[in-house]
RNA sequence: GCCGAUGUGGCGAAAUGGCAGACGCAACGGACUUAAAAUCCGUUGGGCUUAAACGGCCCGUGCCGGUUCGAGUCCGGCCAUCGGCACCA
């Protein structure tokens, strides 16, 4: 597109603003205590899920929501709030690594290179971020915290009396190892030979790892836990306060997956010993009429007898064997094998067979069910595969008992002698009692949630901070922070599960007695705070400094960050790991408030043009840059959010990006015109005319829209309301100047280039607005304006419309009635019919009905 | 299977229980132009009625029912698409 093509000159206005926001330092904001700092102004933090700096660079996806932040950051700082506004780099990472392994440039320098591209790139969008607060994960000035708060985590332990993480120091056990917030643990592992590393369930997809869809086996490994289960129950209660979409907040409760029973001893017949079972329906005991365990329960090789131990060997096989995609494929049938032993029912002591069978999973509760086959889907299932006893215990409402097999929603109790005629939930109360009472059982809550699997085996992630010394771990001294991985040569994985950093021998020895620890920590880690780096991320004697962070992190709602945008594939994991590290720092005293992330939107993905995900399978990605080559940067951040709904999916169109271009080039011609010489000047038809009365109207109709629309995130539909001002305006003779300093004001947050540069422009001719528009007010509209002396009335006969009439504002129902009978339309409709009803609602209606 | 979201013109989408389709795209017509682009103005859910225009009427927000003077919106029951979880006892 040549020079006269382009609707309006932001090839050169772009860059001319960025230049001087950069270097007039406009979107810097002080901290408490520092120069410029206004304390009498309210803060704001507004936060971007940070990005991992990939090669590939943005693509149209990443700034819809950093455009959404930018626009409210605008917007409250026009408000007169303090905003805090920053982006960083989430760099640690597998990417880097692997092409560090193809190509041998250390990662370092592949991080930094994406870091450049990234950062042109968002520059290039006009975003108002706070670049002096820019942080790196990879930074050891960053790590360097984020290995001491690995220490914090490390040196806590979770008090079950006070519910909270404290010192270590505090606990009176014979093992304190035994107990801390992060431990290690012989587990099974989710084992990427491809990758050479273990992942967190998290991180597998399909029995596939989720970077690059290499197959993951199980095997047990070594592995760090950080203990976030303990916090279960405050994770799923702190949610209760957040300004989350329900469904996320669904999401997280559905991923820590909190359940209330019981758990149950079975004693094994003629043993001296037990199976714990957990239950979600004690009430259902008596319908226990057989066991199962999990295959990998050791308890399965204490009881099979004789006779069973080749086929019960054979079945263990057979499913250690099978990948886990298989394991739960649910199309399948079930297997089994019995064990020739028995369990007593402890509800009737009956005999009841104990079954090993892979649909109980040793990960989940105890490893061991007892099977009701009259009341839960599985156990049906596997009973009448294997013909096992089935009996009814609940009764179905108004269903007979057999037709009740299968039914397992909440009924009456039926063949439970100590249950009998009880509803189910009263039953679950006294059948937990009676077990209570004779030590048979208790009341018990179980989660789906799952420890942290916190270690890695790679090369580009956070060492972690700890030494081996005669097989016990210890902390390294906070003095010898940050713990810098070692120079290696070669990233590659060692194939045998042993991190790439064992290859650094020298650095491995720590001393004489002690070596280090070879697991580097997961990608998870540096994103668990940045939130909180970011309060003060120059500070090198404390992780963030105290005051900015009551400051930043400060308000009366338990959450820190005030609006916090990012994409729905963190709803469960960041966000989660995130408020985990959090509570253990609000419980060890260093972070001032309870919860991160007070308001929480999920910008939807953007679709290809086809409809299709954007991926270079389809050739159908679309670059940022392309767009504002063409458009400008405007044009570009307008278009991502006119497009629909921030938290809707949707696709792209080049030809709505070639709207909203035009709509802002109207803008620029409402102020500017060509004069011979094909150069912009400003148009004589803007004058220092007051605005008449439909242009107040529209105007202050305007800025209500735009400024409810932006508080709730309704960017789209605000935009819509500044075309139809626009639109009203394009025709006016002679252009109101304070009309359209008003426009350029609600415009900004949106086209801030364009807006800043008419600003300045107007400012020229027009005195009265002293400064750049960045430090302007934000206009308040005026509900006189709004009112009418007349306003239009729908007439209705039987709810349909029949006509309209203009009338006074303040005419009561009665003439609002009379108005509509006289209307010859409606008396047409009516003829021939009783009126029964007229309704009457003020300024908008009438409503005559002869039904 | 469970949980959640969504379903409105040719397309992206609007609509505190009160005129369905604002705004934009596309399409069509007009003005300007030697011409085109750009720009500006106008038309545009479907159908019936009418020679045509005006006017009038009917239908229409995934489907079926309900509440209401009035339902895209509220309630009940389905269907479809997308997302999450998935043998979680």
């Amino acid at each position: 597109m040549n020079e006269r093509r382009k609707p309006y000159p932001f090839d050169w206005i772009e860059p001319k603003w960025q230049t001087i926001w950069d270097e007039q330092r406009f979107f810097h904001a002080p901290n408490p205590g520092e120069k410029n700092f206004v304390p009498a102004k309210p803060k704001f933090y507004v936060l971007d899920m940070f990005p991992y700096p990939s090669g590939a660079g943005l693509h149209v996806g990443h700034p819809e929501g950093y455009t959404a932040t930018d626009i409210i950051a605008r917007y409250k700082r026009l408000l007169g709030f303090n905003v805090l506004h920053p982006m960083g780099w989430d760099a640690f990472g597998l990417p880097a690594e692997q092409y560090a392994i193809k190509t041998g440039q250390h990662p370092a320098i592949t991080t930094r290179e994406n870091v450049a591209k990234f950062k042109t790139q968002l520059k290039r969008i006009g975003f108002s971020y706070d670049w002096e607060r820019e942080v790196n994960t990879t930074d050891p000035a960053y790590y360097k915290w984020t290995q001491w708060i690995f220490l914090q985590i490390y040196n806590s332990w979770f008090n079950p009396e006070t519910k909270k993480a404290e010192p270590i120091s505090t606990y009176r056990g014979a093992d304190p190892d035994s107990v801390r917030l992060a431990y290690v643990a012989e587990v099974a592992v989710n084992w990427c030979p491809e990758l050479g590393t273990v992942l967190a369930n998290e991180e597998v997809i399909d029995g596939k790892s989720e970077v690059g869809g290499f197959p993951v086996v199980r095997r047990p490994m070594r592995q760090w836990m950080l203990h976030i289960t303990a916090f279960a129950d405050r994770l799923l209660d702190g949610l209760e306060a957040l300004d989350w979409a329900d469904s996320i907040k669904a999401l997280q409760r559905n991923w820590i997956g909190k359940s209330e029973g019981a758990e149950i001893d079975f004693k094994i017949d003629n043993r001296n010993e037990t199976i714990r079972v957990f239950t979600t329906r004690p009430d259902t005991l008596y319908g226990a009429t057989y066991m199962v365990l999990a295959p990998e329960n050791s308890l399965v090789d204490e009881i099979t007898t004789g006779e069973h131990r080749n086929s019960v060997a054979g079945y263990r096989t057979q499913i250690a064997a099978k990948s886990d995609l298989e394991r739960t494929d649910l199309a399948k049938e079930k297997t089994g094998a019995f064990t020739g032993a028995f369990a007593i029912n402890p509800a009737n002591n009956e005999q009841i067979p104990i079954w090993v069978a892979d649909y109980v999973l040793m990960g989940y509760g105890t490893g061991a069910i007892m099977g009701v086959p009259g009341h839960d889907a599985r156990d049906l299932e596997f009973a009448q595969k294997f013909g096992l006893r089935i009996i009814p215990v609940v009764q179905a409402p108004g269903k007979t008992a057999d037709e009740s097999i299968g039914y397992v929603d909440d009924g009456i109790a039926i063949n439970s002698p100590l249950l009998d005629g009880l509803t189910t939930e009263a039953a679950k109360r006294k059948i937990t009692a009676w077990l209570e009472e004779r030590e048979l059982g208790r009341r018990s809550i179980n989660y789906k949630l799952r420890d942290w699997l916190f270690s890695r085996q790679r090369y580009w992630g956070e060492p972690f901070p700890v030494v081996w010394r005669d097989g016990k771990h210890e902390a390294l001294p906070e003095s010898e922070l940050p713990l810098e991985p070692p120079a290696l040569e070669d990233f590659k994985p060692t194939g045998t599960g042993e991190p790439p950093l064992a290859k650094a021998k020298d650095w491995i020895r720590y001393s004489d007695s002690a070596s280090r620890e070879t697991n580097t920590m997961p990608q998870w880690a540096g994103s668990c705070w940045y939130y909180l780096r970011f309060c003060d991320p120059r500070n090198d004697q404390r992780f963030v400094g105290e005051e900015p962070e009551r400051y930043w992190m400060g308000g009366e709602k338990p959450g820190g960050v005030d609006l916090y945008v990012g994409g729905v594939e963190h709803a469960v994991l960041h966000l989660l790991y995130a408020r985990f590290w959090h509570k253990v720092l609000f419980d060890l005293g260093h972070v001032s408030k309870p919860e991160p992330f007070q308001r929480l939107v999920n910008q939807g993905m953007i679709l290809g043009e086809d409809g299709r995900k954007m991926s270079k399978r389809w050739g159908n990605v679309i670059d940022p840059l392309d767009v504002i080559e063409i458009y400008g940067a405007d044009a570009f951040r307008c278009y991502e959010l006119f497009m629909g709904p921030l938290e809707q999916m949707k696709p792209w169109s080049m030809k709505g990006v070639e709207g909203v271009s035009r709509f802002l080039a109207r803008v620029w011609r409402l102020i500017m015109e060509e004069n011979q010489a094909g150069e912009w000047i400003l148009s004589d038809e803007v004058q220092d005319v007051a605005a008449d009365k439909s242009q107040l109207k529209v105007l202050h109709t305007t800025i209500k829209k735009v400024t409810g629309d932006i508080e709730t995130l309704s960017f789209n539909t605000a935009i819509s309301q500044m075309m139809i001002l626009v639109n009203a305006l394009t025709n006016a003779p002679a252009k109101p100047v304070s009309a359209l300093r008003t426009l350029l004001l609600l415009l900004n947050p949106f086209a801030p280039h364009l807006t800043s540069e008419l600003w300045e422009t107007l400012a020229e001719k027009f005195p009265g607005a002293a400064g750049d528009i960045t430090e302007q007010s934000w206009p308040r509209h005026d509900e006189r304006f709004l009112v009418e002396d007349e306003i239009e009335i729908v007439l209705q006969v039987n709810g349909k419309v029949r006509d309209k009439i203009t009338i006074a504002l303040d005419a009561t129902n009665a003439e609002l009635e009379a108005a509509a009978l006289a209307s010859e339309k409606v008396q047409r409709s009516v003829a021939g019919q009783t009126i029964r009803k007229v309704v009457v609602v003020a300024k908008k209606l009438v409503n005559v009905v002869t039904r």
